[in-house]
DNA sequence: TCACGAAGTGAACATCGTTCACGACTCACC
DNA sequence: GGTGAGTCGTGAACGATGTTCACTTCGTGA
């Protein structure tokens, strides 16, 4: 663990209070984090993480405001450990920011910034569910039932935590689509879609219209799999996992992208149509 | 509600007692429906369902065995409205069996026996979206975090409700398929995938294996659209819902499916291949 | 050194799920 | 019609939970 923590090339700013409240912070977050892990987000009790703190239950309010607090905090840390791991997926360099201490187990396929763009897309994809098999409650946490009633704040953490996993799903399809190899639908053109999408785009100057509402239907394609098999809806009929079903999923997804094409050197204005309909 | 109960025409096999029982029955599991309704099923009180019924807490366990046992007979049930709702969506013949008794609000499109098979696909995968945004905490009872630890009995109320729900998903695909109207896709000839989809098949025999795997898909992919803008997901970027963006993802499936082709008039042995890769 | 403020404790309160002994009532049977 | 058995519902109770509050302990800056 930390134990063998820098003693005295600590900076000289931060006193031993600081440290220690900061140290135990840490502590807390990974014994709550433990906790959901073993019992779930709606088994996540403050007494209990108390307990193998061994703290007093009133003592955990000096660091968190309520259960529900320290549950929204869970959850931007999820997000961003989710985002970490989509990002090596993608053969992120060496930036990681953020990262728990405990790394995750490494996704099945890494990709480097040289790969093509149609791997790198698989990889990531990939790494989705990955990440989802092997943190099943963290993904509840994070995409199950939300808290009644909270809205995360728009400056706040969790939906940071929100833009790195979007943007860490959405990068290799926004370097295939500024190569001109994503293919769209005339689907996408529905004015309508195109009026609600736009404002959108403020923030995500990076695609057009119909690239952006393409990455998020390829987003909740692949998330609605994952989600099905995380939360136990295809155990009965797949006991062992659904990995070759999602592999063929990713693989339509890609071909259907049009990721497999020869790219055609049209720029992010010209993508190339889709096949006559 | 029921008060204009059919007072001597009741079958004389139940006496006075029964007919109580099970209209305490009825309205224990209406209060309970209307607490989830309007606090989530992580808010589910059985004390507040008592407060509601004007009945002691502990006389509830006459009728329920515990709070777990009262929220999986809420999801057996919930599965049935959703089922219902896609069946009336699909067109549904007079066929009503175990509806709960305030009917939900009627999809927004009704296709008939005689439409086109796309639009009654289409139908259905509107009405899919259309319940869970109508009836969200109950759409999370059903597709969010599970009960922890609990697993459904394989022959009990739930997975009725569950293969009720693919069914009525599954109808107008079967159709389809039956009338050599889908078009597959290479990747669902994976040797892997078709070994772990066959043993499924000795349920599900009116589908062939890559028919039964694109269902499959199918439905993961529009649930996931459905579970990330339900679960608020979508919300700051469309806080006036997704529809838009679900109806281009369902044009796109039909058109992916092949299901805007020409019939070849292929049986369900021969459906027309993929457009070369 | 000393006063301030942060960290942590134990007791308490309201709420929850659940159990149990007990009274009231229903119903089948003589 | 009476009667015994079984059902229905109640109130009290237990252990657990989230949260608050007064109080002590102790690090830290002046």
């Amino acid at each position: 663990m930390g134990e063998t923590a820098t003693d005295q090339s600590t900076p000289v700013t931060e006193g031993r209070r600081q440290r220690v409240r900061r140290e135990t912070m840490v502590e807390l977050k990974q014994a709550a984090l433990d906790e959901v892990r073993e019992r779930g987000a709606v088994g996540l009790s403050l007494r209990s993480v108390a307990r193998r703190m061994g703290m007093s239950p009133a003592g955990l309010y000096r660091y968190v405001a309520s259960r529900e607090d320290l549950l929204t905090t869970l959850i931007a840390e999820g997000y961003q450990d989710l985002g970490h791991h989509l990002e090596v997926a993608n053969g992120a360099p060496a930036h990681v920011g953020g990262v728990p201490d405990r790394p995750p187990p490494s996704p099945p396929v890494i990709a480097g910034p040289e790969t093509d763009v149609a791997d790198r897309t698989r990889a990531v994809a990939l790494a989705y569910r990955h990440w989802a098999v092997s943190h099943p409650n963290e993904f509840g946490l994070l995409f199950g039932d939300p808290i009644p009633g909270y809205e995360a704040p728009t400056g706040g953490p969790t939906v940071a935590g929100m833009r790195r996993v979007g943007t860490g799903l959405a990068q290799p399809l926004v370097e295939a689509w500024q190569a001109g190899r994503v293919r769209t639908h005339p689907a996408m053109a529905d004015p309508e879609l195109r009026a609600g999408l736009s404002p959108v785009l403020e923030f995500e100057s990076e695609l057009s219209v119909e690239a952006f509402g393409l990455f998020l239907l390829a987003w909740g394609r692949l998330h609605g799999q994952v989600s099905l098999e995380v939360f136990g809806h295809h155990r009965w009929l797949f006991p062992d996992g659904c990995e070759p079903l999602y592999r063929a999923d990713v693989e339509m997804l890609l071909s259907e992208l049009g990721l497999f094409d020869e790219p055609t050197g049209d720029g992010p204005g010209e993508p190339h149509g889709h096949d006559p309909a």
